[in-house]
DNA sequence: GAGTGGTCTAGACCACACT
DNA sequence: GTGTGGTCTAGACCACTCC
């Protein structure tokens, strides 16, 4: 048979005194980096069809079952979706009935279901401080967004978040709009503004409440409450988000799975 | 060529008024329970080898890439270890150079290292009250191991944990033997008392220091303390652990992927 | 060189969704 | 029925480890 177009070649060039790192990368994995590219590129929205496997086999010019070996990273990684007589799908934030993906709050009664409502408290435009801009990698002094929100369960406000965002790539996000949306805020993030969250990476800690803190969570000053930092990534790791939550467990929990 | 001695059967009879369960298990999933029930059996131990996937493909009458899948999940489920050009491995707590598997703490400073001293505090035989025999699935009033331990780095006490055991397990586990024995805990369980932690669940939370804990701790009275409580489980989902731990988290923090 | 896991292919058939 | 993803097979060759 013909070879295939995409030939078996060095993943990168490693530099020289290289340490050793993996100097091949099989063939699905140069498919799944195309498939990624395409991803980013927009080629295939949020919430659509990507082609069949048959077709991308043809199109890349290698067999259904490396391309399906592609796919399955790729859904692995919770880019992709698939569903089994109908096709596979770009995942999305929104239209998705798991409310937070990757908010692990739950309560101690019930299981792992939460039902909250969000109140946004402020959404103001500033410049990014030189630790804001050190985990958002841009330059300090570049313009930032900061948002300021509450996640109540019925009256009981749960969550306080502070989140930052490059500015440049939310140019027109206001309060209002944030209270309009329906649906997750990464849903928002991902249709109004071309960007998609990928992975993120918390860091967890217990702090003492602070008096502004304490104030809109009704809690005494200096109670212990649950700080939540997160980075979130885009593709090619690129960070979008920088977020700090502030969460009163008292009735609630953070759930997190080990294997 | 002959059909499989294993048939693509009803993985298990859905009981009448069945709400929908999967009704078949493909052939590879079969085969990864024969294997999961050989692992579980002791018929390979933690550390060695398996019989390559040739000889499983003949022992099990399919083909090589059926037990290829079946082994790729037990891979991505931690129990097994491939290594190219060796073969594959019984997953192990022990020799593992990552010291702690299921710690998830971290110094501020630095990239993901710590290393920690331990020092055990207690450990005694009773009876399980009815919490802890709710968590562990056993009776109240059956026997229990209880340990208290804490983690040091340098001499800074990190974690207070406290460890409840099923006593008809852990029936010769004493002070000594975990003081004694070199690497980590889960290693000496699984050498000592056959028994092989698979996976965990974890519930976090804030907390203020009791007495005792801000003793152990060296912090004040009341401090903010991360709260981590993890229920250990063995093969066939069978908790066989329950843990408290109490993390000081001036100088270290609680890392989590999301993705 | 022999043995092991890792990749790639090609083709057959099954399960599922839509029409 | 048609098209999609899901499973299973068989065989070839590659990369790595150990002798």
């Amino acid at each position: 048979m013909p070879p295939p177009s995409v030939t078996l070649t060095p993943s990168a060039e490693p530099p020289a005194g290289d340490a050793g790192g993996p100097a091949f990368s099989p063939l699905y994995r140069q498919i799944k980096a195309l498939i990624t590219r395409s991803l980013q590129g927009g080629e295939w929205r949020p919430g659509e069809a990507i082609p069949s496997e048959m077709e991308l086999a043809v199109r890349y010019k290698v067999s259904q079952g490396t391309v399906r070996k592609a796919i399955d990273e790729l859904a692995t990684d919770n880019l992709l979706v698939r569903r089994q007589g109908k096709g596979t799908y770009v995942a999305t934030h929104a239209e998705q009935h798991i409310q937070y993906r990757f908010l692990r709050l739950a309560p101690d009664d019930g299981e792992g279901e939460v039902r909250l409502q969000r109140r946004f408290i402020d959404c103001r435009r500033l410049r990014a401080s030189a630790e804001i801009a050190r985990w958002l990698e841009i330059k300090a002094g570049e313009p930032a967004v900061q948002v300021r929100r509450l996640l109540l369960r019925g009256d009981q406000p749960i969550v306080l978040d502070d989140i930052w965002l490059p500015g440049t790539l939310f140019k027109g996000l206001t309060a209002e709009r944030l209270s309009d949306y329906r649906g997750p805020m990464y849903g928002l993030f991902e249709s109004e503004f071309g960007v998609r969250m990928i992975r993120a990476e918390e860091r967890l800690r217990a702090v003492a409440a602070d008096a502004a803190a304490a104030r809109w969570l009704t809690v005494p000053e200096g109670a212990p409450l649950l700080s939540v930092e997160r980075i979130s990534f885009t593709y090619a790791d690129r960070p979008v988000e920088l977020r700090r939550g502030l969460y009163h467990t008292a009735n609630h929990h953070y759930r997190n799975a080990l294997s």
